[in-house]
DNA sequence: TTTATATTTCGCAAAATAACGAAATGATAT
DNA sequence: ATATCATTTCGTTATTTTGCGAAATATAAA
């Protein structure tokens, strides 16, 4: 193969959403979610987390925009919850890239 | 809990790959080195993905100092493989961050 | 209506990332 | 010694990311 070929759709995403996970805030956050299998504020967060409260709703809305997450309006609270979806769809990607298969 | 804590080094490693990881380019080798469980040479990859030698080179040398892949000399080219160990890591780290449980 | 509370947006500065081509490196072949 | 080949390093530029505090927004309580 002598051609330069975009890298695929599949790949551009998956690429999307690691980069989302990929800064120790906001893993930390999807970590909490999924592990507890709950969701939080932005206020609670802001106690465990040392950054600033602008730069933590930053981060949340990152994670938002990578669909990791989704915020329920619960005044005058925000409530903050993984995305079980697209959860579960990142779930499978992961372990597709984990399976050795012989084809590409 | 109203203490700032440092995030854990476990988080923050975990995001260190999860970001090496979050790269198109990068992505896509991981991806190639796994899914064939194979190895290969920056010439071939060149040739695949939309990007020139030198910036190539570059996301070799970030993969490589995340630990995901490892350079054997075989003049005059240089064999590209995954770390296997690293990687294996990788994949309990990633299955745990997707196993449910309560405990934080 | 004023006050308080939770969160976000704005504006900015510093740092990191991504990409490129030219030049350097290291090895082999002529 | 010179030429060739695969790859990396260097120097640079443009863009993105990260982080902060101040100001804005939205909602409820006094």
């Amino acid at each position: 193969m002598k051609k330069k070929t975009e890298l695929s759709i599949e790949t551009t995403e998956m690429a999307r959403v690691l980069k989302a996970l990929g800064h120790p805030v906001r893993l930390y956050i999807i970590q909490k979610l999924s592990k507890m299998n709950a969701c939080c504020y932005s206020g609670d967060l802001v106690d465990e987390i040392p950054v600033g409260r602008s730069t933590l709703s930053q981060h949340l809305k990152e994670l938002k925009y990578a669909g990791l997450i989704q915020g329920e309006v619960e005044p005058p609270y925000i409530k903050y919850c993984l995305n079980k979806g697209n959860w579960e769809k990142a779930r499978k990607m992961f372990n597709e890239l984990f399976t050795e298969n012989e084809q590409l």
